[in-house]
DNA sequence: AGTCGGTATGTGAGCATTTACTTGCAAGCG
DNA sequence: CGCTTGCAAGTAAATGCTCACATACCGACT
């Protein structure tokens, strides 16, 4: 079989689990059952391999933030929406899902700033609601922070096994009710 | 001056910016203005320096919500008091506050369990108003986590420079509402 | 007060090792 | 054949850390 999907599942295993300047380029490689040099006939550097990674990762969940809360009408719905999406990107792949979680800040001077980030699309749905008075006001950037935040920690958690092996969706009841309340509260 | 405390300053930027895999010896001498040599005059290796560094980061939180939380009685006030607690040891050192923030991960497996860390000791809060009604049932581990995210996404989006210059604790009565509607929601 | 000696602190050149990455070659394949 | 994919061995640079040496500090003893 190729070794390029055997090279990015690998690598998502270890930047996960060492971050990406923790990860050596021989673990990698070790743990694809690849030579080190075959790594380079993909990818030009360790890094562009990672930003890959991290961007397909990144785009994934912002794609199915816009789909799901596109598709209903309303802060509730919209707030279940936003769940479903990050457990969708959780279940479907939850070693891409918390790689980009966990390695976040490591890849802020790669984002261009389209506003396709979930931060600025939930912040976006926030200061519409705000305009249309179905929520309180408040500052929206720190509304949507807290809003995620419930969503994120969770995830966080699980990553470090503090909530068993269970998929994030089984929590997102519970997520969902809290995100709501989040949104109203002030 | 004595060059361990402006070792410890200039280690701490550099691990909240780069990581502390990222970080390098040579660069965390040249931001103090001594040589590599000084650094291992006070601790055997990078990592024993890094270990350190959070480690009190780690105490002080800990020690600021364990003092907080129990001085008053109810959630609502206890929920008060954790958002207080998280942003006085974000005020009085933000720098130290972020770097814990950020690294979280780099530590887990030095964690030692003794239940004295944040998130244990929410949950133990947590655990006693279920059982004394004063909250509707449900997964302490997961409404733990979402309490506490709605305090730590808001500090990460400060940390990544969304939220302006202001410090944390001027988001207080917002992130306080939250978080007890975090608590109370299901 | 002065000076001796031991210890703590800081230097900077340099060490062994590891790191990301390259290169020459060969096999697979349409 | 021509092109892609993979390997094994290598390279130059960087990294964490050490060590011989220099200086500052500080109490003890005359």
């Amino acid at each position: 079989m190729s070794a390029k999907p055997r090279i990015e599942r690998a690598a998502l295993e270890v930047f996960a689990a060492h971050g990406v300047d923790g990860a050596t380029t021989k673990l990698i490689a070790a743990r694809a059952e690849v030579s080190e040099g075959a790594i380079y006939r993909h990818w030009k550097s360790k890094d562009e391999l990672a930003i890959g990674l991290f961007m397909a990762a990144h785009k994934r969940l912002s794609d199915l933030i816009e789909a799901e809360a596109g598709a209903v009408h309303g802060v509730e719905a919209k707030a279940a929406a936003l769940v479903k999406a990050y457990c969708t990107a959780a279940d479907e792949d939850w070693t891409l899902f918390s790689f980009h979680l966990l390695q976040l800040h490591h890849f802020l001077p790669y984002y261009q700033d389209d506003g396709r980030d979930p931060v600025t699309l939930v912040e976006t749905i926030i200061k519409y609601a705000m305009l249309k008075m179905e929520l309180p006001p408040g500052d929206p950037r720190v509304v949507a922070a807290m809003a995620i935040g419930v969503i994120t920690q969770t995830a966080q958690n699980r990553a470090y096994g503090r909530l068993g092996e269970d998929a994030l969706s089984a929590h997102a009841p519970l997520m969902t009710a809290a995100v709501q309340a989040v949104l109203m509260a002030r």
